[in-house]
Formats: structure tokens, C-alpha cells, sequence
DNA sequence: TATTGTTATACTCTATAACTATA
DNA sequence: TATAGTTATAGAGTATAACAATA
């Protein structure tokens, strides 16, 4: 039967154990929310104020969609980041029924200070890694950056 | 002042960015939090199962602490597992005190079913990178998962 | 007296359903 | 009539404080 021969797949047998990379993201979200800076936020607060941030305002449906929660849920996050001072509605001037979101300078500034926080422990916990290992994650930083990219549809 | 000389670090330069290492795993995981299989289980009763399933039995205390929340949050966490059928507690042969959490037959098909949930959706993914970034993704998974090591602590 | 866990209570966050305003 | 968002209400999950049992 010559199954041991891989049929059609020229160079692209699978070079990664696809299972064992999903268990180990998951146990590094699992670490990642137990640093997340407490208090202030919620973890969908953040999520949400990091993307603002990052990717520009951004219709309310839009941000309920991309974070799985239901609109109501997202009217009320942004109330009270908006409450907070954190971020603010504004129309759309072509279609008077949509609700416009951006960061605001203050919230700008949350989100960098709890980047910093987060890339201060990084910098802590990647230190206690081997140098090759080191080496490795800095090689896989371009292709981990895809993933987000493909991850976030 | 030579300043440019590297001091007492002979080859452990920093060979990693790590704010933007933070930044990129920090985009992965929102996107990962995503497509967590949905429904019915909590985030903290599905990492605290997935935990007892990969870890075995442990401690109440231990559980509230690994996960971040209070005793209590734990203590009503696991009556609603234990409701379920997914976990269940057990005295301490020692400490009277002391309850003991593991997980079921149940709770276990469970955890399995749901990282075989994600381990598809990851392949999906994993799949949509080119060769080069799928086998760079390969090289670095042993540093992801001594990365998830540390941080677990 | 300290530790382990539970019960009581209140607050935050989210979902579903019903509603308003605009297209 | 469909779409964007809000309001109303209820439920899940968590924290703080007070408590019970054991060490």
C-alpha cells in the first residue's frame, strides 16, 4: 500500500503538530490573563480600547462583532469607557443611524501605559528563556504576526 | 565612557524585540480568545477544568490562586462544575480542612472535545501561512511552550 | 490563633427582548 | 420594511465581609 510514502503534498507535509501548538496558545492566554493588569478593565474593555487604538475609530457593530459580544453588551462597554473618559461616540456623517467610536487621549495613553506593563513582563519572562530559545521566538515573530493577522477575520 | 561596548553581557544581547513581542502575542490571543469554542463553560471554568485535566486534582486554594480569582469566585466555580458532572470534590486524607478538586470522565471528554475544537480551527489557520512561517512557527514551539511554563507561575 | 472553605450580599458584565430613529 | 443603536430586564460570575470547622 506504500502508505508510509506521503501522496500529493509535495513539500508542504505538515511541519507542525497542529494540536500541540493550540494547547500551548492556550495555556499561554491562560498565563496572559492572569498578568493582565487588574482592576481598571475588563478583559473585553481592554481588547476592545487596545484596538481602538490601534486600528482607528470604528463603527459600534463593527466592535461588537469583532469582540463576540451582542450589540446592547457593546453599547454599554462603550458608555462606560465613554463615562471613563476613555473613549467617545461620534455620528457618522453619511448615515445618521450609525455610532462612530474612537480612542480618546486619555484612553491612548491607558492603553500604552498597559503595554508598557505588558512588555516590561515579557522582557522579565522571556529573559528566563535559553538564548536559542530566545533565538527561535525572534525568528517566529514575522509568522506569529501572520497568524494574529489570519486569526482576526 | 565606551558606552557602545556591551558590558557584562557577552551573548545574551537582546535577540528578541520584546514590546513587540508582547504586542503581537497580545493580538494572537484576542484573536484566539475568539474562537474559543463558545457556550457552555465560562472562560475560568474552562481554563480551570482544562487545568485539572492536564495537571490532575488539586486544591481549591491552588485553583483560586493559579486562576486569579477569590475563594469564593472557586468555591461556587466548582459547585457549578460539580453540578455539571464535570468535576468533583474530595476530603483530604490529611487536612480536614483541605478540599480537593478533580476532574470527571465526563468533565475530561469534555476538555478533549473542545481542544480537538480548537486544534481544527488552529490547522484551518495554520494552514492559510506560507511554508517558510509554518516551519518557523515549528521551530519555535518548544520556546512557546517553555515561555507558557514560566509564565505559569 | 491561623488556616481552609462556605455562605450572604452587592456589583459588574452580558444576553434577550422590546423599543426608537433613520434608511 | 430593514438596519443601527438604545433601553429594560434578568442571569451569570465575581468580590468583600462574615461565618464555620479544623489545625
Amino acid at each position: 500500500m506504500n502508505a508510509t510514502q506521503q501522496v500529493s503534498r509535495p513539500t508542504t507535509d505538515p511541519p507542525i503538530d497542529c494540536a500541540e501548538f493550540s494547547a500551548v496558545l492556550e495555556r499561554l492566554l491562560s498565563a496572559w490573563r492572569r498578568l493582565a493588569v487588574p482592576g481598571e478593565l475588563s478583559p473585553t474593555a481592554a481588547f476592545t480600547l487596545s484596538r481602538l487604538a490601534r486600528d482607528g475609530s470604528s463603527r459600534l457593530t463593527d466592535l461588537a462583532n469583532s469582540e463576540h459580544v451582542t450589540q446592547p453588551a457593546m453599547t454599554q462597554l462603550i458608555s462606560r469607557l465613554e463615562a471613563q473618559g476613555l473613549a467617545e461616540r461620534f455620528r457618522d456623517a453619511d448615515d445618521a443611524r450609525v455610532v462612530n467610536v474612537r480612542v480618546t487621549a486619555a484612553g491612548e495613553t491607558l492603553v500604552a501605559s498597559r503595554r508598557a506593563a505588558r512588555a516590561a513582563k515579557a522582557t522579565e519572562l522571556l529573559a528566563a528563556l535559553p538564548a536559542a530559545q530566545q533565538a527561535a521566538l525572534a525568528m517566529a515573530l514575522p509568522a506569529l504576526e501572520a497568524l494574529a493577522e489570519v486569526s482576526a477575520r
